[in-house]
DNA sequence: GCCGTTTTCGGCCCGACTGTTTTCAGTCG
């Protein structure tokens, strides 16, 4: 069982308590719990099976262990189930509605009956919800409006979608004269792969007048709710944004608050309390309400003895006892990287010749690229005349004779066949100085078959990089079904790189694992993916997910200059 | 239900906006 399937039985289990208006802070300690699971990088399926002592780890004590034993041995969860009885089986779809919570759930639930999405449009339609105390005409339009909205685009938006919306956005609050400072904070400034929706934050001299410029945008479809300090608007592709105006004096407190992540936050201000202070938007306070930090966020580090902390690492998984340890990594910047090690070109999915993609990469100011055609398209001629790979080598050899300033890798990404073996010949490899594996096909073995072919691609002495290695598309596939923490291993052992891919759906590795390799001593290798010149600036977003990875420079294979980047793909004399 | 160099009880992060509640509950971030 994966542990999103495992911490998905705590977030139910939090749900429904709350609807049911049982303790309040055993409802944080599953969902505590639950984040855990998540976000820690064991393997939960694995620690019980090993006997390991659950309660060691952070928010899980003994009986939420015992839980995670009953799930993983069994697949239920006694006390969820018995909790399920009470209610119909989609209560929870209420609360993804936007004004819907616990409360007004059970309300909906115990005075008309309401247990699912459809019957609460129903009622919402039939003006029936306006009749129930605590609600009115104006929230059950609210609602109907919600149930629509939320079947229609009930999802978070990939960071590349966003981004566009939000650099429009940005240059149009940075012309209101009143404004100061201007950041996008929240999710997408510590650059995950999804994001919600969009905080923004401001300092002003004037408000008021501030918040009417907010929701003048022109790309504005709805005012959610607007007041002196804080508004809430809807953008026509339905990306909710969230605008904050404080005085430069809370900057620093106001930019942490609104960077999140909340368990971050949570975290830092657990720490006040201990100390006797408070934290808020607005600032450190001490014991007598006066002021103590707040101006920028590295004040505030620094006041708890701590070293600022990217935004990136902002998760609560470990970064405040690293920076209060002064063991932070030292995240890899953009300008180390030298060069794309994964670019297609004509030759294979491409729609952008070798050379074109050349001349982009040395517009960039690139030291190399690597290409990885793939190798099915390399191998047969799909009705073109000639062979395929010599014509491929022979361009590739020419481009990097010709251009001088940059140095061309040539590459191959062959399909792992479902018994893991290679299906090119043995000689043929050693033409290339990359040679990419990955798993095209054959989604569905199970976890041991899964692992065993990858491990024995792995295993192969030619083999530099697994590419895309858990298969995953965003928020439409999950990963294909392997044990990472072998996987990773094995490419430790075997010297091959695991990339990191920029493109905005796959994003492969993600951030969790990206740290589990880096902590198993394995290289990673960034990359774009790009199949033409204006994909080439999905590297950015490898480079995002690297940093939420702990990544430094050293950990990453494209940080080499050219010389040591061919000795280090060589295998065997790294 | 978790957690603890001011421990095994008594805490558990903090504030804005909405609605109609003229003092606060519900929701959200």
């Amino acid at each position: 069982m994966t542990n999103a399937e495992i911490a998905r039985f705590f977030k139910e289990l939090g749900d429904l308590l709350e609807i049911k208006g049982d303790n309040p802070f055993r409802i944080r300690a599953y969902r505590n719990a639950a984040r855990t699971i998540e976000t820690s990088g064991y393997d939960f399926t694995k620690l019980v099976k090993e006997g390991y002592d659950l309660s060691q780890l952070p928010d899980i004590g003994e009986r939420i262990a015992k839980k995670i034993a009953e799930i993983v041995t069994t697949g239920k969860l006694s006390k969820l189930e018995e909790v399920k009885k009470e209610f119909p089986p989609h209560i929870l779809d209420l609360l993804k509605i936007e004004g819907i919570g616990p409360k007004r759930a059970r309300a909906l639930y115990e005075q008309l009956g309401i247990g699912s999405l459809e019957d609460l449009k129903k009622a919402a339609e039939a003006h029936k919800i306006r009749e129930l105390p605590g609600f009115d005409v104006k929230t059950e339009e609210k609602i109907l409006k919600g149930v629509v909205l939320y079947k229609k685009e009930g999802r978070r938006f990939l960071y590349a979608e966003a981004e566009p919306y939000a650099m429009e956005l940005y240059d149009y609050l940075k012309k209101h004269e009143a404004i100061h400072q201007l950041t996008i904070a929240g999710s997408f400034r510590r650059r995950k792969e999804t994001v919600g929706d969009l905080d923004i934050l401001a300092t002003s001299d004037d408000p008021l007048g501030t918040m009417d410029h907010f929701v003048g945008f022109d790309k504005v479809k709805e005012v959610v709710s607007k007041g002196d300090t804080r508004s809430t608007i809807i953008l026509e592709n339905n990306l909710q944004v969230d605008f904050r105006c404080v005085t430069d004096l809370s900057y620093g407190a106001a930019l942490h608050y609104f960077t999140g992540s909340k368990p971050h936050n949570i975290a830092i201000r657990k720490m006040a309390v201990e100390k006797g202070w408070k934290v808020n938007e607005y600032g450190v306070f001490d014991e007598t309400m006066q002021r103590i930090a707040g101006k920028t966020e590295e004040e505030i580090y620094r006041l708890f003895g701590m070293d600022y902390i990217e935004p990136e690492l902002r998760e609560d998984r470990g970064e405040i006892e690293a920076a209060l340890e002064g063991k932070l990594p030292r995240l890899v910047e953009g300008d180390a990287i030298r060069g794309d090690l994964h670019c297609y070109s004509t030759h294979s999915i491409g729609t952008a010749s070798c050379e074109e993609m050349v001349e982009a990469v040395l517009r960039q100011g690139d030291a190399y690229i690597g290409f990885a055609d793939r190798a099915d398209h390399l191998l047969s001629s799909h009705g073109k005349s000639g062979d395929p790979l010599e014509a491929y080598l022979k361009e590739l050899g020419e481009l990097d004779r010709r251009y001088k300033k940059i140095r061309i890798l040539k590459g191959i990404e062959i399909a792992i066949d479902a018994d893991g073996s290679l299906p090119v010949a043995e000689d043929l490899l050693t033409s290339f100085d990359l040679v990419y594996v990955t798993v095209e096909d054959h989604f569905d073995l199970d976890k041991k078959r899964q692992t065993r072919r990858i491990l024995a691609a792995l295993a192969h002495p030619a083999v530099t990089a697994l590419t895309h290695p858990t298969g995953r598309i965003i928020s439409r596939r999950n990963g294909y079904s392997v044990d990472m923490e072998r996987v990773i291993a094995a490419a430790a052992e075997h010297r091959v790189a695991l990339e990191i891919d920029g493109h905005p759906d796959r994003l492969d590795l993600n951030d969790v694992y990206a740290r589990m390799a880096r902590d198993a001593g394995a290289k990673l290798l960034l990359s774009s993916l790009a199949q033409n010149p204006e994909e080439l600036r999905f590297r950015t977003y490898a480079l995002h997910q690297a940093r939420r990875g702990w990544l430094e420079a050293s950990d990453i294979l494209n940080t080499l200059p050219y010389g040591r980047l061919t000795k280090a793909l060589a295998k065997g004399e790294r």
